[in-house]
RNA sequence: GCCGGCUUGGCGCAACUGGUAGCGCACCCGACUUGUAAUCGGAAGGUUGCGGGUUCAAGUCCCGCAGCCGGCACCA
């Protein structure tokens, strides 16, 4: 937009005078967003940012939230207030309150944001001393509290710097544009736009929800309402038709709806099972997976789900993960005859991470630098006591498998290895469909204590990491802070078939497990070499990449991964025969296919399979028996008639075997 | 784990301010079956998540628990 054009101030005046177009809501001034009504003074630089432009909607958003925050202290005058970032779509706004909110509230206090936006308040913007802020928000104990820690906050993409980022305490008065008198006011930084009157109609209310005050579950909750924004009310209409999209992608619902998987409650929470329709579709995946490792080099491990105590304190797990393993069982308590405990007997733990175990496979006997590397991969089951609110669908269970793998190599080999690593799942991820990616490196920052090793480590290892990345051409984000406290890590982030972003595999590199299981190898020279360990999750775990593949083809997988890849479909009851002989043909070439003949007729059996999403129907009647043919029905609905029956299969078990989508 | 909401036959839903559960689809049975998203008829199926309580009477109100949903916190 005309955002990027930059225009030098000749003479004193404001954004009003410099730019007329309604859809410009404020402006940059020599880099800063400011008011419209900020003083310009010649030789300012400035730029216009429209309504719709990514930072003009955070303006937007940042301004609901005001008029969401007045109208609540309106209705509701007890209400203290927290923080209204905009966020993602929208915008919140968290308030300290007696009785939490309901959705029931809504109808009331947009009546009441849809009064203050018509009315048309100015917002006003009004430096402030310390002392007068204290004084003018004595009453608001949240506030008060972000006033005190100015200064030591500075981090932007934190939601209190919205509040007191600004190099000076501002305050911004909502006022009457004839009067000038003021209806309310907010510690705020800004911008904001002119009049409330701009956020027009396309915003909404969403939800409730409670939240920790500043982030952290030592501090009380607060009450959070969450809203959306945007430039027009069609925008909102197209944002709100994405959220139904999403919807009825959501693999919890299609996995019942397709009788892929299920969560019996007499089982426990977060814990699947998978019916044959999405157990064939997982098998397949594991397979492919499996075929791709195995030619990359890879060996496949076996290991148990559960292990005595003294593995997981010398891996460090016990340590540090206590909270979310499943607490132990003590197995071999003796007692005497007088009940007196003589042996206390082994705690044993479902294992929460497959990596000590490989290491104990690597430590059986005395390694050479010649074997190295060691690839010991596993589709490893780990259990993991995750808190009961964190649990979602497929994505964050309690009983998961991980598409594990562990790489054993010399320092010399970790930077090819790590290339090769990254080449071999950027390939695999390809093979499942997902072609958008990016990757993010995660490194150590400057928080002192957290992280193992020393800095030259650190150096050499996220230099050699952030060499692979750079080569392979993909688009790299920084994540500083985010490595674990061991290594840094690259992690491949995929975006889907609705540009949502997912993190699937994860590349880390692990010096430390090593030493404490003091690993070795003999180098050329003799002496014992200690090795570095490469964690890598290839696809994460089974349960929620299915979930994220569910998701990506809304249910509708390609041919090599449905469930039903084939179902015949008799004109009349008198085509079932040859109908019959075509789709034996088909199974005896390995696909998976059926002929419907039950009494349903055609039209029924088609939608019914449609709705299954088979990803081919093939039908047979009459003409097309006298043809030797067969013709073909897609999901989509269309259709390719009177395909002979050997080019049908063959185009069949060549889609199949292509992993594509296409015929 | 925290806050809020929800929970009615396999699935999707209905039942006014409390008056003793109903519909569609699916399943089962019967008939029907000629070209691309629902043929017709019939039968069966629920002590309304679980446990307490209030009431003459509870799917509806109250309490506890469980599960799920939305956030927050957590995520090796």
């Amino acid at each position: 937009m005309a955002e990027t054009v930059e225009i030098v101030v000749t003479e004193p005046g404001d954004g009003f005078g410099v730019f007329t177009d309604r859809a410009i809501v404020a402006m940059r001034v020599n880099g800063e967003l400011r008011d419209l009504a900020h003083r310009l003074e010649p030789g300012d630089r400035v730029s216009a940012v429209a309504i719709d432009s990514p930072d003009g909607l955070d303006i937007l958003r940042h301004s609901t939230a005001h008029v969401l925050a007045q109208a609540v202290q309106s209705l509701h005058p007890q209400a203290t207030l927290g923080i209204g970032p905009p966020v993602t779509d929208g915008f919140y706004y968290d308030f300290g309150v007696d009785s939490p909110f309901t959705v029931d509230d809504f109808g009331p206090l947009q009546k009441a944001m849809e009064r203050i936006i018509r009315q048309g308040q100015r917002f006003q913007r009004r430096v402030v001393t310390e002392a007068e802020a204290r004084a003018e928000l004595a009453d608001e104990p949240y506030k008060l509290e972000l006033i005190g820690l100015k200064g030591g906050v500075g981090d932007s993409s934190d939601g209190e710097s919205v509040e007191v980022g600004g190099a000076e305490l501002t305050i911004y008065d909502n006022v009457d544009a004839k009067t000038g008198e003021v209806y309310w006011k907010d510690l705020c930084r800004g911008p904001h736009l002119p009049s409330t009157r701009m956020i027009g109609n396309g915003w909404a209310l969403t939800r409730v929800a409670a939240a920790y005050w500043r982030g952290s579950e030592k501090n009380p909750q607060l009450q959070r309402i969450y809203g959306t924004a945007w430039a027009s009310k069609d925008a909102l209409r197209e944002h709100q038709s994405r959220l139904e999209e999403a919807a009825k992608r959501d693999h919890r619902k299609l996995g019942a709806e397709l009788d892929l998987f299920s969560f019996p409650t007499e089982i426990g929470s977060g814990m699947s099972v998978w019916h044959p329709r999405g157990g064939i579709v997982r098998l397949e995946m594991e397979q492919h997976a499996m075929r791709r490792n195995r030619e990359a080099g890879y060996s496949y491990v076996y290991t148990p789900h559960i292990t005595k105590s003294a593995l997981f304190e010398q891996s460090g797990h016990l340590t540090n993960y206590a909270d979310s393993m499943f607490p132990p069982m003590t197995l071999d308590v003796v007692h005497d005859e007088a009940g007196e405990v003589v042996s206390p007997g082994q705690d044993y733990y479902l294992k929460p991470m497959n990596c000590p175990f490989h290491i104990l496979i690597y430590r059986e006997r005395p390694r050479s630098y010649r074997e190295l590397p060691l690839r010991y991969s596993e589709f490893g089951a780990v259990y993991r006591n995750e808190h009961s609110g964190a649990l979602h669908g497929l994505t964050r269970v309690r009983g998961l498998t991980m598409d594990d793998a562990h790489l054993f190599v010399r320092p010399d080999q970790l930077e090819v290895e790590v290339a090769s690593t990254l080449e071999l799942v950027l390939s695999m991820l390809r093979d499942f469909g997902l072609t958008d990616f990016y990757l993010e490196l995660s490194t150590r920052d400057d928080v002192k204590d957290k992280w193992l090793g020393d800095d030259e480590m650190w150096q050499t290892t996220t230099e050699a990491l952030r060499r692979v990345a750079v080569a392979s051409g993909l688009e790299l984000v920084d994540d500083p802070g985010g490595a674990a406290f061991y290594g840094p890590k690259i992690s491949v982030q995929a975006r889907d078939a609705i540009g949502r972003t997912w993190q699937l595999s994860t590349v880390q590199i692990d010096p430390n497990l090593p030493e404490r299981f003091d690993l070795e190898y003999t180098a050329p020279d003799g002496s014992r070499q200690r090795p570095i360990m490469i964690h890598r999750a290839l696809l994460g775990s089974m349960e929620r990449f299915f979930a994220i593949l569910l998701e990506h083809y809304a249910g509708a997988f390609p041919a090599w991964l449905a469930p039903e890849q084939v179902v015949g479909i008799p004109v009349a009851e008198e085509f079932a025969d040859y109908l019959t002989d075509v789709i034996d043909q088909l199974r005896a070439r390995g696909v998976r296919a059926h002929v419907d003949d039950s009494d349903d007729r055609m039209p029924k059996k088609i939608r019914t399979h449609t709705k299954a999403k088979v990803p081919y129907l093939l039908i047979a009647g009459e003409d097309d028996r006298a043809q030797g043919a067969v013709s073909f029905r897609f999901r989509d609905g269309t259709q390719l008639n009177g395909v002979p029956v050997a080019d049908a299969i063959e185009r069949i078990t060549g889609a199949i075997e292509r992993r594509s989508q296409e015929l």
